[in-house]
DNA sequence: CGTACCCGATGTGTT
């Protein structure tokens, strides 16, 4: 998967490009494999961290071609930033989202048409769009690019189906060459978003996640006052700029008045605020007037502040993928940074409700699916809004049960936004299956949330866990710097430099081969190996499972036992 | 208890 530069000098046209347009003498590591491939028409999903060049990524290449590139991007803001620097070369780029102003939209809309824009830069939602779509194919599209490409996985099964659509937009256009970039991609979504946009696995280009300056550790607190001290603690005692990350707005609030109260330089970041007031916050913090942001996952997408120092995690968020996305945000300068999770077991809870509201119910679908078989009154049609107005539902149910039926092939939407069911009267049993997806990601989602939890638990190394996670190697054996490994040093007994003074017992307890050991659930059984991440446990029925060491309790005492440290 | 786009309703200030 690593992305490898080929040998032999760049081709003289490339090298053209990159010091006649972009004013560059080279390329950066990973660049070349990702620009080479997407020109011999390989579709492709680069993955690299923030920082390292993505842009360039596609837009050498869609030069190169000599034909057009539509460039999806999940934000305005973003579009907005690679739109105006490439106009600022000279190119040709036009937007196409909701904020162009109505004079230029005309504009852009024309050059659409006429296929004298280089690049048009789209919100998924437009390109989902019947009657914009139909403007677009009056030109071929050469080249399709999906920036941020890990939002397909994040977002596109509820929050905003039309990431969904792409598959379908993609065929409409023709088939062009696909370029999906992103920073973070767990295998999971590394499979969402190939199988969506039609990617092969050799095209899986990837500069690998591992960075030795993030230095990880996990605090287990007790209860909620304890946690708001020991993160002003944290606070007080962390040099440079940093983030704090909540799950929600209310923490959010709460957290930014105790550190302002507490005489720290803070801000405060989330989607309810008004816009102006996000984008001076976001700019005091780049700047440097504001110290900490403490923020909700509304603070992150686009935003690269490369000297932050530390990032804290006030409540988990709801996966490994989520928690690595905005800890990484962390020393992006390569200097040494701090990335640590406050962890309460109780704030699981918070992402279980999430996870309980994320996807429509069986009874959603069907109610939908039953109103769309009945035109509403005085109108040609249906539309996302009046159904969700006249079912009273949220309209993001309704617009995911919407993309459900259109990928299922029994819903289409006219220009007009108006949807016609193509497979009415379809059974009990039929929606059933349907639905059956929605169940499956319910299942993934708490599966996912058990992953960040057996983080939080684990006692082994912090980055091994992390790369585990994403599926890659670890190029070490232990991290070293790490609170676990650090934690595994002060184990190693009087030999090792001395234990730092926050080396405590891992929460995680170290069972020898043979223990009798009681596990929730499960009941008793014989440890068969341990370490300090998991348990193996067979039980009488001939069966051996592995667990974390929290989930075991010695079988008598019914609590854990001292910890017997094996060699670490 | 969170994340964004979009669009139409309502309001504000200019000619």
């Amino acid at each position: 998967m690593a992305a490898r530069s080929p040998a032999g000098p760049l081709a003289p046209r490339l090298r053209r490009l990159l010091t006649g347009t972009f004013g560059l003498t080279a390329l950066r590591d990973g660049q070349r494999a990702v620009i080479e491939r997407v020109l011999a028409g390989g579709h492709t999903l680069a993955v690299m961290p923030t920082g390292a060049g993505k842009s360039l990524c596609y837009q050498l290449p869609a030069l190169a071609m000599a034909g057009r590139a539509v460039v999806v991007s999940p934000l305005i803001a973003l579009m907005k930033d690679q739109c105006d620097k490439l106009r600022e070369l000279g190119i040709a780029a036009v937007q196409v989202h909701s904020a162009v102003p109505a004079d230029e939209l005309t504009g852009a809309l024309a050059q659409v048409a006429d296929g004298r824009a280089s690049f048009v830069f789209v919100t998924p939602e437009r390109l989902a769009d019947a009657g914009f779509l139909a403007l677009l194919k009056q030109q071929p599209t050469r080249l399709l690019v999906v920036d941020e490409a890990h939002c397909i996985a994040q977002w596109g099964h509820d929050f905003r189906p039309a990431f969904l659509e792409l598959g379908a937009a993609r065929a409409s256009l023709g088939r062009p060459t696909v370029l999906a970039l992103t920073a973070t991609a767990s295998p999971s979504t590394v499979d969402d978003v190939c199988r969506l946009l039609g990617i092969p696995r050799d095209g899986v280009l990837s500069t690998g996640t591992w960075r030795e300056n993030l230095h990880y550790r996990v605090d287990h607190v007790g209860d909620e006052a304890g946690k708001l001290a020991r993160l002003i603690a944290h606070v007080q005692a962390a040099p440079g700029s940093g983030l704090v990350y909540t799950a929600t707005v209310k923490a959010a609030e709460a957290v930014s008045h105790a550190l302002a109260v507490a005489g720290e330089s803070v801000g405060c970041y989330h989607g309810r605020l008004p816009a102006a007031e996000r984008h001076a916050v976001q700019e005091a913090f780049m700047a440097g007037a504001v110290r900490v942001v403490v923020a909700t996952n509304a603070f992150g997408l686009g935003i690269d502040k490369p000297d932050t120092r530390f990032v804290l995690h006030y409540q988990m968020p709801g996966s490994l993928d989520a928690y690595y996305q905005e800890s990484g945000r962390a020393g992006r300068d390569g200097g040494p940074a701090d990335c640590t999770l406050l962890f309460l077991r109780g704030d699981q809870a918070v992402q279980q409700f999430f996870l309980a509201g994320r996807y429509p119910s069986a009874a959603e679908l069907e109610a939908i699916y039953q109103a769309l078989h009945h035109l509403p009154a005085e109108s040609p049609g249906w539309t996302v809004e009046t159904l969700a107005a006249a079912l009273q539902r949220p309209r993001p149910k309704v617009r995911a049960v919407v993309s459900l039926l259109k990928n299922g092939k029994a819903l289409a939407a006219d220009r007009a936004g108006h949807l016609r069911l193509l497979r009415p009267g379809l059974v009990a049993d039929e929606l059933v299956q349907l639905h059956a997806m929605y169940v499956r990601k319910r299942e993934q989602g708490r599966d996912t949330l058990e992953r960040m939890v057996a983080y939080a638990l684990t006692g082994q190394c912090r980055w091994r866990a992390l790369l585990d996670h994403f599926g890659e190697p670890a190029p070490f054996e232990r991290c070293g710097t790490c609170d676990n490994c650090l934690r595994m040093d002060a184990y190693a007994g009087p030999a090792a430099a001395d234990p730092p003074a926050e080396a405590a017992l891992a929460p995680a307890v170290v069972f020898k081969p043979g223990t009798r050991v009681r596990v929730r659930r499960y009941g008793e059984g014989t440890v068969v190996a341990a370490d300090a991440g998991s348990v193996t446990v067979a039980f009488a029925e001939g069966e051996a499972r592995s667990f974390l060491p929290d989930f075991v309790k010695a079988a008598r005492a019914r609590r854990p036992v001292k910890a017997v440290p094996t060699a670490a």
